[in-house]
DNA sequence: AATGAATGAGACTTCATTCAT
DNA sequence: CATGAATGAAGTCTCATTCAT
């Protein structure tokens, strides 16, 4: 059985026989992140990963040096995808702090990235990145920026909104808490816990915390 | 019964020959649970396990159906474990819910739970949790009991306190998602956050949301 | 699921604690009659014949050598007890050289020899013979008794009978040939051949040989 | 085809490093059948069969879905063999319904199937079949084509040489009994009991039956 | 005599990787 | 570039046999 997905499934498409290089590569990893969300990280083999891809078993070898690296490779085009989701809010200047905070925490549980298939692979790969180090550095390049900028934007509300007694640091380190959490229990609990009401807990901690910027969401 | 330490590394430990069969069980799942905080779940293959448990290969399978049965009963093993820390301050009559709450928080942090090496494990058994209902449900057993109770004591705060506009169930949800957040951050950046600042920042945010009840850390 | 059986089935009778050694191994070769007859000779442990006797793993090795003595003297006792079966009519001296024939013609097809457990055992222990010795040498005793006591008793219904021109080595030959092949027949096609058929193929083949001693069935 | 030999041994043949599906096969089974008359059945492994077949452990699972499925084919294998023969004499429109019958008795006799090493094969899937359901049901696709050839060709030997009284299906059973008891005696009593003796007694039982159409052989 | 936990070799199977085509 | 048959190491599990009790 398949997971289901929130906006696509991959299927095998057969693509140009002579795609470029950058084409396969990106054909082949969605097709890992595919194989991982239907049967983990162990039970991903290069046979179903190029068969989810429609491609021949070999070809792997050819455009990654092996499993492993498909793997981080995997890893750094989902931290890719999901940076890309909360830096769209924070161009626009005519945005306060409060919005592009809000911007960042909306992003979490935005469907392109809080769905089922995307939170497998990423609780997958937090499995293995415990006692791999390779995957811990990739992903905290991603969170570690999105931790800066959020310790930045909360420390102009702080000092903008008079908030004094609160550390920006403390606050930024609880969303990721946050973040991370919700999204697990939204893995195990699909029917119980979702990204909406993550969401407004989230909503709700920050005017708890910003209540002359934030409202509460009920 | 043997078992449990925050620090210590698993060694073959000969034991008598005949050992009554639980201690038996019991040994191989703590050679388990070091297999899988060294190597990972994929990476947990019957001979280390016993060898870690300086026992024979073949008796995996004597004490347990198969290497599937042994995880699952690994995972119901940590779960009583953590069970066993938080009922543990929940009997005293003479504290309040106040008390008997945070006594919940601290003990996710207590150094038997809250170490690298039963972190990898747990977060181990979470990336293969997603797409296998048997790990979810022994998780969902085990977290179920402990929300239930958290709401209620949160619940008897709220009413003893006079806090109106709050929800129990809601205040339970962040609860249990930052134990979960935390201790993924806990483990992805072992240097930066530690379990006292997750302690910290829980008693934060628990102080922002019951004044008169709880203070703040600092 | 157990093949039927046509008279007995065997389970785990408790017997007395302290068995003569003769009872014990009689009781172990039972046990192996009925694994082979329930999961073939492969599929026949130590552990399920233990269990079928209702006794401990370790006692094989000390009534028997080991399993592969076990087996030969389960093919021995199998032997023998058909071979009781066949010399049972011959015993009475008012029976004619014909009557005695066609009476271990039929003792080939009674109940106790012919049913779907023993046959199953039968042409086990004949797979396996093919390229072991030893079990072909225990046939081989069994089979050339009766081959010959047939031959005597077909050399007397020729000589007596005038039928001249015939063969009894060659005849014997023949009922030997029929016996097997026939309950080869009837293992495998339980439905469509049955004992009763196969006695009546070798009545009518002797009645086609000897038309002046032995009436055709139909 | 490569294949089909009375007395050769099967060797290591290095082929074409990448040879026809259909020829990998083809030498998979054969060094098959060349283990089990060598081991049995139950002696017979993968490691042996790809060892005889010179080719490397892991590529049976690739060309058979598994240890089961090789058996599987194998003995459809054998049967076919077996089905080639018997059928070649049959398409001579010159011959009449004698010749056709004793044609395919004395093709259960050649040498290309009535070797030891194909008999061994043989006598180890019946001592299986009998808890097989999977063997038995290839077998009787095997056996009911032919004791239908045989039963109708019987028939028109009864009707054409007026034979009253006699039952084709009865004397297509005989038959049936008779190859496969003689082909067991044959592989249990190598030198006392031949193919050419077997031949001769189906050819004389046969002689018996229609006196007006069949000579006795001496 | 009897038990059954323990051993360890070996079976089947899977799978990352290679390489001739 | 791409294919997919082939390799062989390694994983899980089974099981005959041993031996302390």
């Amino acid at each position: 059985m398949v997971i289901s997905n929130t906006h696509s499934s991959w299927e095998a498409k057969s693509p140009p026989r002579t795609a470029p290089p950058e084409m396969r590569r990106a054909q082949l990893i969605e097709a890992t992140i595919e194989s991982i969300s239907r049967y983990g990280i162990a039970g991903t083999t290069m046979k179903k990963v190029t068969g989810i891809a429609g491609l021949s078993m070999g070809i792997v070898n050819f455009h990654f040096q092996n499993k492993e690296t498909l793997f981080q490779e995997t890893l750094r085009y989902l931290g890719q995808e999901h940076r890309n989701h909360w830096r769209k809010g924070l161009k626009d200047q005519r945005l306060t702090p409060t919005d592009k905070l809000l911007g960042i925490v909306d992003a979490h549980f935005h469907p392109d990235i809080c769905n089922r298939r995307k939170l497998t692979v990423w609780f997958g790969f937090y499995g293995e990145a415990a006692y791999r180090a390779a995957y811990r550095k990739i992903m905290s390049e991603i969170d570690n920026e999105r931790w800066e900028m959020s310790a930045e934007l909360i420390d102009q509300i702080i000092k903008d909104g008079g908030y004094e007694g609160l550390a920006a640091e403390e606050i930024s380190d609880t969303l990721e808490g946050l973040y991370d959490g919700f999204c697990l229990n939204i893995l195990m609990y699909p029917g119980t816990f979702t990204p909406s009401d993550a969401r407004e807990r989230i909503h709700d901690y920050l005017a708890g915390t910003f209540p002359r910027h934030i409202q509460r969401t009920s």
